[in-house]
This record gives structure tokens, sequence and C-alpha cells, in this order.
DNA sequence: AATGAATGAGAATTCATTCAT
DNA sequence: TATGAATGAATTCTCATTCAT
């Protein structure tokens, strides 16, 4: 187990790091200069660029950790040993949960990446989260309790979903209306795999004469 | 109707919109300065300000276009004569289609407001295609092709669905899998309304007996 | 007799220069626009240059339109019928008066001129109060009413010792303490002209022995 | 005593301050461009902004140096030693000698505060000048060299009297009548103080009987 | 004479990044 | 490692002036 002492250099980066993240909620990336957080941070100028190439540098990190913490969740026991039915209501609420505690600077957390290399490390971590999904589905699939269907892909879209209801609610709107997108977004899930469709197939045999404007 | 002779005012406010686009798409807004869009538009820098407060401005009327072509998508005669099946199929690709045209400016489509006068304006820009697919979903109810359900939290979440799609596909995969989001998202759309649900009642019943990591 | 028509040019040079002098003291030269000058005078901005070569000749003319209201204090028969004791108060009051009506813009009274010309035009201004004051001087001696004394000198400093207390009475402290600066002038001036010296033949005699801090 | 080593603070500081009196001096204030004052100085223009807040903050600067020159001036032990019909001249002369040194950016001696902070440094510079003169008249006159006067009044409008001669002295006129206004200023002060009035009592009383030139 | 849209040089200020200590 | 003074390129925005109508 790494022992911290007085001035573990894991100390500083972290502290850079959660200061940016701080800052970036509050005033945006390009209105938060490296001399504020580095005195945010308790530390000097220069010192930041120890720890990171540039100020993009910082964004990208800062994004990737809420990526990896809602990967985590997907992953938790807790979750898998849920009955299907559970499931979905537990992941996004525990993801609504996880995000609110860092609302504050999910505007970044999508980021038009800069480079190859950062393009690739955003890519990663989302397609994680899709992993993870997608190694539940598959499980779930091979058990038997829900019959096969394209998983890759709807790990994938379910992921977009989920993702632009937590950015509009708390990047946008601040989480004020957190209870009406989680909520959302979970009938909406639940419907995907459950049902019933908004529109049941009886209506749907009923002949449309629709005609003006 | 308005004729625009050599020297329309219009013009150049189009002019510099259009390159504002053009640029904002290629390089970021950040990263295109006032005298690329003004050199790109054929206009002076200060005509550039003649015509917009400041450069957050543009940006403002760069995004709210989007918007508004979406809108005209929704509210187009030619969805209302379909078959409420064909519809959601219909509404997608369509949007997509027009997000394609503007493909490269989507980054921006999600943008931080800067003062209460913009946030109004983005917000109201957002509501319209909401109250535009609520509009319909009314129009389908009273019809009584569709039952009642709630109209108004159905168009956000969609309206937000849809839109975490196009930014997905077009700002950061630049359209390279197109085909994959919008079927996706179409095969998403239908199953909510027209089902069947992926896990169909039979498999529901079946115990989960899921327990280790 | 020159008729003022409706549209008589002066009236438009008068204009300009009325709302010059108003936002020039207002805000400042280097604050004011030409486009707010040629709102305020309901012309357009282009019409600014057929009246005036640049801004600062504006500005030049402003000044020397308060000059020229003292130097005709200085002429009015009024002062010239006083008695000589009673010219000081007279004149200084008056100028007080005149400087109070132009309080807003007196910020620019003593303006850096920026060609040989403007130079010129300033010098004379300046040179016509002293003129007058000199004259008055010479005009008093000429009587036997006062013995002779360097009458150019006296007329120049004294004009510096007034602008001075106008300067600073009127464009740094706003006039707030008017009475101050007037009644300090006059008395001034008045023992220069009548005495008695603050001090007195008798004390001047005493020696002074003063040395430590 | 403060060492100043190869790269002491104050060293950039006064080259800073050095480089912008002279420029200011030399082409005004609006006219000098803090890169011109950084290049002068032998700095990059950011490091101007390491000393001072903005350019105005710079130019107030530059003017309070020769308000404390010049109240050093009426502190020095010489001056109080003097007999006290000397001191007059020697103040003044001493004063002019200083301003002298200090001439060509005396046009910005009297600057417009732009914001509550700088108007207060400004009066209090000011201030400090009449206080030290206001000192000196009540010293005198515990000593008995002098009757009691209303000493702060005569000890501002003094000072008012001979900033007005410097001015224009040497910022409009560049000095070239420096001994004109030097002794014209000495005149009328020690007239004001030791007399004799230029109309004595004798003429005063005498009634005008006109006589032409 | 009058207009005002268009111009574009120009300036203050910021801030990511470097590097000598 | 750590520092933070120094750098200077780069950017937004202003506004006096012009000129076609």
């Amino acid at each position: 187990m790494p022992e911290a002492t007085r001035d573990d250099p894991r100390d500083k980066r972290q502290a850079i790091l959660h200061a940016a993240r701080e800052l970036f909620a509050r005033q945006g990336y390009d209105d938060t200069t490296i001399a504020a957080i580095a005195q945010a941070a308790r530390v000097a100028v220069g010192t930041v660029y120890l720890y990171f190439e540039n100020k993009h540098d910082i964004l990208v990190d800062v994004c990737l950790t809420l990526n990896s913490d809602i990967t985590q969740v997907l992953q938790s026991p807790a979750i898998l040993a849920l009955p299907v039915r559970q499931v979905p209501r537990a992941i996004i609420e525990e993801t609504f949960r996880t995000s609110r505690e860092n609302m504050r600077f999910m505007t970044y957390y999508q980021i038009d990446a800069q480079s190859p290399a950062e393009t690739a490390r955003l890519r990663a971590s989302k397609q994680q989260i899709a992993d993870a999904l997608d190694g539940y589905f598959q499980w779930l699939i091979a058990r038997g309790q829900v019959p096969p269907f394209d998983t890759a892909a709807y790990a994938e879209l379910l992921n977009d979903l989920v993702s632009a209801a937590l950015l509009q609610c708390f990047a946008f709107e601040h989480g004020e209306r957190e209870a009406f997108y989680r909520e959302g977004v979970i009938e909406l899930v639940e419907r995907i795999f459950f049902g019933p469709p908004l529109v049941p197939e009886a209506t749907q045999t009923s002949a449309p004469q629709a005609s003006e404007t």
C-alpha cells in the first residue's frame, strides 16, 4: 500500500485536479486561469506543469474521472444481484447520484478532443461504460434471463441517452429538475425493456385518416 | 418579396453568420478569431460589430439556426399526413438529414449561455422543438390514434434523446457512423411507442438467481 | 443682419459644439465618441466632418468659447465704472459666475495643443484675456488712480492665478468649495493691490533664530 | 540599507516608471502605448502589468512623484533656518528647480482621477504639500515671527498659485519664460506677505481724476 | 449639404508557458 | 522538485475617418 508522506507527489497532482474541477465547474474552462488553479491548489504555477502537459490536459483528466466513476457503478456486485426488472432503476438512480456530486463540472463532460491522443483517451473512457453495459447484457442473455438482442448497439445508445439526460439535467439546468429527468429516463428505459409500448397493438391497427395541415 | 440588391444589409449579416458557422465548426469557437470571420465574410472587422454585439452573440445566433431548422421539420405537413407507425422514422430521418448538413458546427449546439438574455433565447429555442413535438402528440391523442400519456414529458425527453444521438454522431464522431445512430434511435423510439419490449412478459416471470461477483 | 432660416448652417455647427461641450464635460474628451456627439446634435456622423477638421478641432473650439466669455467680462463698461477698490471683487466674482455655468467642461480648459496652428489659437485666446487686463491696468495708471507697475506681467500672472483657482475649484472639486476659492482669490488679489501685507513692517524687523525641525 | 542586486524588482518598477515619464512627457499620455513603455524600459509588455494595474495607474504614479519631491522641498531644514523674508524666494526657486527637472511630464501633473481610489491618492498627495506649508506657517506664528492668519486657506491657495505658474511655465510654454514666471510668482508672494501693495494708501483715498494715455 | 455604413489600424490587456534559481 | 517572475503572442473590441449615394 503506497504511503502518502507529507509531500507525496500524488497529493499535489490530486490537489491540482481537485482545484481545477472546482474552478472549471464554477467559471468554465476558458475563464479559469492556470494561476487560479495553482493558487487554489496551494501550489506554484510552474508546479502545475510538472504534473500536466498543458491546460487542456488537465481538463481531459478531470473529465475522465467522472466516466470512471460511472463505470464502477455498472460493475458493482449489488447491481448484478438484483432481479432484472429492478436493474434499470438501480443503475440510473446510482448514475444520477454520482453525477449530482460532480454536477458542477458536467458542462465539460463532453469535450472536444484536440489531439488524436486525447480523442483516444476520451473514446476509450466512453467505451468502458458501454463495454460494461454490454457485458452485463450478455451475462443476462447467457443466463437466459433475457432473449438475445444487439447488446453492443443498445449499450452504446442507452449510454448516450443517459448521458444526454445528465448533461441537460445537471449542466444546463443545474439539477433543478433532477427528479423529472431521472424518472423520465427510467420510464423510457423500462418501457424499452419491459413495455408496454405507449401505443398498444389494438390502437395501431386503427386506420389514420389525417388530412388537413 | 424582399429584394436583395447589391448591398443588401442582410447579405452582410448572412455572410458573417455563414462564415462564422464554417469556422466555428472547423476550428472551434475559441480558436476562431473575429478577424478570421471577417476575412471569410469578405468584410472588415468593424463591420462584424455593426451586426453583432460581440463574439459570443454570433455563436448564439449560429446555434439558434439549427434549432429552428429542426422545429420546421416537426411541423411539416408531410409528417402529419403519415400513418402513426411511420412517423418516428420519418421525423428522425429528416432530423438527421438536417443535422448532417449542419454537422460541422454541431459541437456548439449546446452552448453555455453567458447572460440571462442568452439563456432565455437558448431555452426558448429548445422549448420550441419540445412544444412542436408535444403539440403533435396531443393532436394524435385528440384524434384517438394514440391513447393519452404524459405528452410534455415525453416530448422533452425524446428531444433530449435525439439531441444526444446527433451530438455524438455528428459533433464527436463526425458522422462516421450515422446509420448506426439513426437506426438505433429509430429502433429505440419505435420500441417505446409500438413495442415489443426487449424482454417479453414470458421471460420476466422467470426467477433471477444471480448472485456472485 | 444674418438671417437664420430653418436650416441655417450655423445652427448645425452650434448644435455640434453645444453637444460636444456637454459630452466632453460629462465623460471626458477621450470617452466621448464622434458618434455620440453627432447623435446628441441630431446630425449624421459625416456632417460633423463638414464643420470640423477632426475631433481635436472640436475640443479646441469648445475651449475657446470659455476664454472669449471671460474676456468679455473684463471689458464690460460696468467694471470700468467702479471705484478701483471694488474692481477685483467684481471681476473675480463675475469670472467665477461665468465659469460656474460652464463648470462641467472646465477640465478641458487647459488643453495640450497638438499642432502649431492649435497652439497659436490657444495662446491667442489666453493672451486676449491678459491683454484686456493689461489694458485696464494701463487705463488706471493713465488716470492716475494707480501708480505705474509692470502691467503686462501682472496681467499675465493674475490671469494664471485666477485660472488655477477656477480649474481647481470647478474641474477638480466640481465647485464644492466655490466660496472658499472665490473669497480666497479675492483676498489674495486685494492684498496684492491694496494691502496690508500679512507680515506688517514691525514684525519683519524681529530677528529669526529658528533652527531645529 | 536595501541592496539592489542585478534583478532587484524595484529596478523594473523604476525602469517602467522612468520610461513612462519620458514618453508621457514627449508624446502625451494617450499617444504613448504600453508597448512603447515596455520597450523603453527593456521589459516585456506583460511585465508592465506585473507592477501596475493598468495604464492609468502608471500615470498616477508618475504624477505623485513630483508632488512628493515638492513636499520634501518644503520640509528641508535649510528652509526653516532662513530669515522669514527670504523664505518665499527660497521655496519658490527650489520648487521651480525641482519642476524644471521634471518639466517634461508636468502636463499630466493635474490629472483627472478615474476611480475613487485614485482621487484619494491624488488629493492626499496635493494635501501633503498644503499641510507642509500650513505647518510652516503655524510654526512661524508660534514663534511670534508672523502675526496669526488663516494658515490653512493661505497654504492651499498659495499652493494652487504656484502650481498654476508651474503648469503654465513648464507644461505649456516648455520653460521658455521660466525667469518671468519664477520672479513673477516670487514678487506676488512677497507682496502678499511683506507688501507694499501695488496701490498705496495715499492713492486709494485720492479721487479718480482721469487723464488719458 | 447630408448621410451613415463601412473601414481597419490600433490599443489595452490577458495568460499559457518557460526557465533561472 | 518547486517556484513565480518574466515573457510576448494573440485577441477582442473601439472609433475616427471616409466616401458612395
